[in-house]
DNA sequence: CGCCAGGGGAGCT
DNA sequence: AGCTCCCCTGGC
């Protein structure tokens, strides 16, 4: 077991954020101030439980296996409270949102991964979202199993779905999205997109190289760039952002204030926007 | 059954 | 840049 207690961090703004897919929430508690949650984590081929309660988290893992892969998905050697202290006071609406999503920070998902699942968000809900990105694991990915001995699916690699016909993922309940998967795969196989050297480009060069992908627009590539890539500037525009910037921002969000960070702010703003009305406040 | 929304995109002008 | 039309499911 590893205990995160870190600045910054909570686990249940990160999953409330929706910024992961394969990170399943199977429990929650709550009785008077304590608040614990249970969460099954999958990313790439890894696997880990984790535990969260008021005043930070547990993982399922050892040591070697957090430092080795935890800690950087996690990206826990991001320091947020600089990133906070940005925040211009003037600008209420904005540090309002970061006083209510003070714990997110944007995870460091695997390109691939990030790529097939935000091309599967497009005109689609979250539940609906997982459970497409479960079923192509299930029928497509490596069964594998946890040193706990729970078994658990990696995600498929492209070479896994290249080979598919274009709407074969419909059985997966993908939808019309089945064919913006299945050419994505194909183009990666055949090195027409180069997703390694993308990882070496810049935001604007790896933006470019991925709007090449059918299926892909704006939205999703300014997704896979902050998800997939941690460019921490690329700032997507979704439909509630878009109503966020249209309400708070007439004249455009000041991305030159927070040069190189905006992603983090368009999480705030964005977690803002999908809970702000619960009141959900964790105390830190 | 119809209607419509769900973290858009392609293909036009 | 703005507009239309389109894609598929699930909920009502």
């Amino acid at each position: 077991m590893v205990r995160i207690q870190a600045e910054n961090f909570s686990l249940d703004q990160i999953w409330q954020s929706g910024q992961c897919f394969r990170m399943v929430q199977v429990e929650h508690k709550e009785s008077g101030d304590k608040e614990e949650a249970r969460y099954e984590i999958t990313a790439g081929q890894r696997y880990v439980e984790a535990v969260s309660f008021n005043g930070g988290c547990l993982l399922s893992c050892g040591e070697r296996e957090f430092e080795d892969f935890w800690r950087e998905y996690f990206d826990l050697d991001g320091d947020y409270g600089a990133y906070i202290s940005r925040i211009d006071p003037k600008d209420k609406y904005l540090c309002q949102a970061a006083r209510l999503g003070w714990g997110i920070r944007i995870l460091r998902q695997g390109l691939w991964e990030t790529l097939v699942s935000f091309l599967i968000s497009q005109q689609n809900n979250i539940a609906r979202i997982r459970r497409c990105i479960d079923n192509i694991s299930r029928k497509y990915g490596e069964r594998l199993v946890s040193e706990g001995g729970t078994i658990y699916w990696g995600f498929p690699k492209p070479e896994d779905l290249a080979g598919l016909e274009e709407d074969e993922l419909m059985a997966c309940n993908l939808g019309y999205r089945s064919k913006y998967v299945v050419r994505a795969a194909r183009s990666v196989v055949s090195g027409e997109v180069d997703l390694d050297k993308v990882k070496g480009m810049s935001h604007r060069e790896a933006k470019e190289e991925l709007l090449k992908l059918f299926g892909v627009g704006e939205k999703v590539a300014e997704c896979v760039c902050l998800f997939g890539l941690h460019h921490l500037e690329a700032f997507p525009v979704d439909t509630h952002i878009d109503q966020a910037l249209e309400k708070h921002y007439r004249r455009g969000f000041p991305k030159r204030k927070y040069k190189g960070i905006q992603g983090v702010m368009q999480q705030y703003i964005f977690y803002y926007e999908l809970h702000g009305d619960k009141g959900v406040c964790f105390v830190r």
